[in-house]
DNA sequence: ATTAGAGCCGTACCTTACTACGGAGTCAAG
DNA sequence: CTTGACTCCGTAGTAAGGTACGGCTCTAAT
């Protein structure tokens, strides 16, 4: 972002855990910007660019398309405020009901754990059962 | 399960919204067991199987793959105990670090959603910013 | 000066998770 | 006892999200 946009891609792809080849498929989807490139055709990221894929990565473990994905990295990138707000708040509504399945699925397998650490032999797992509950 | 096996494959789909195929489909893939075929060849479903194709869609939603699904639903098909202890505090684990990232965008989201009410004309979005703070 | 290791590009290929298709059998209602 | 909706099966095709390849250039260190 600022004056160190010193990384080559192969930089950048280490530091957020991700391939090369990685990078250069989300800069076609429009996930990156295309950088500058210094000395002939080289292009140089910064530390923004690094944050920026692991945000990606992120949302999609926990379930976001990439097409989400680049949706939610448009509120990052100073969108109107109304188009903003409209989005965040139905992005806001996906989120909450997947952490809801989440956090049942965390409850049912914290009970498993907990019965498996007195019983010996064989336990009947409630962990479907548990999502029901809430 | 108990008595009313009654449902054909097509009730089962529609009971959890999700195609015919994705039935057959989970059948192949060992997710859901082959059921019992009443009166000549068709396939007759109970409410277990209901309950576990919506499981296998909200574990999806939060991101695990269908491999790793049919890992959480061996934890419910009486597993010994021992293994079904080792997977289960596994996944937990990976449950809980998505519960972290889910829960980051939330609060991002809804400090955005809340910046944009006041606010008129643009906004930059602390989407990205706010996932490094915990 | 050279050469190994990156980076560049386009294209092809792969896995996951469905989705569609076609032709034949089934079954409940009229 | 026929008709139309549903089921059966295998196989093929699709979309998403990468991953690999090959032939080239660049450049930093020996």
């Amino acid at each position: 972002m600022a004056a160190g946009e010193a990384m080559t891609i192969g930089a950048l792809a280490e530091a957020a855990a991700v391939g090369v080849e990685t990078i250069r498929f989300y800069q076609r989807q429009g996930l990156l910007r295309e950088p500058e490139r210094t000395y002939g055709r080289v292009r140089r990221y910064g530390a923004a660019d690094v944050s920026r894929v692991r945000f990606v990565k992120s949302a999609q473990r926990t379930g976001f398309s990439l097409v989400e994905v680049a949706e939610l990295l448009r509120l990052d990138d100073g969108t109107h405020c109304s188009d903003a707000r409209a989005l965040a708040e139905q992005k806001l509504v996906s989120v909450r009901e997947r952490l809801e399945d989440l956090r049942r699925i965390e409850v049912a397998l914290s009970r498993l754990i907990r019965q498996c650490r007195g019983a010996r032999g064989m336990v009947s797992c409630p962990l479907i059962a548990s999502l029901h509950e809430g």
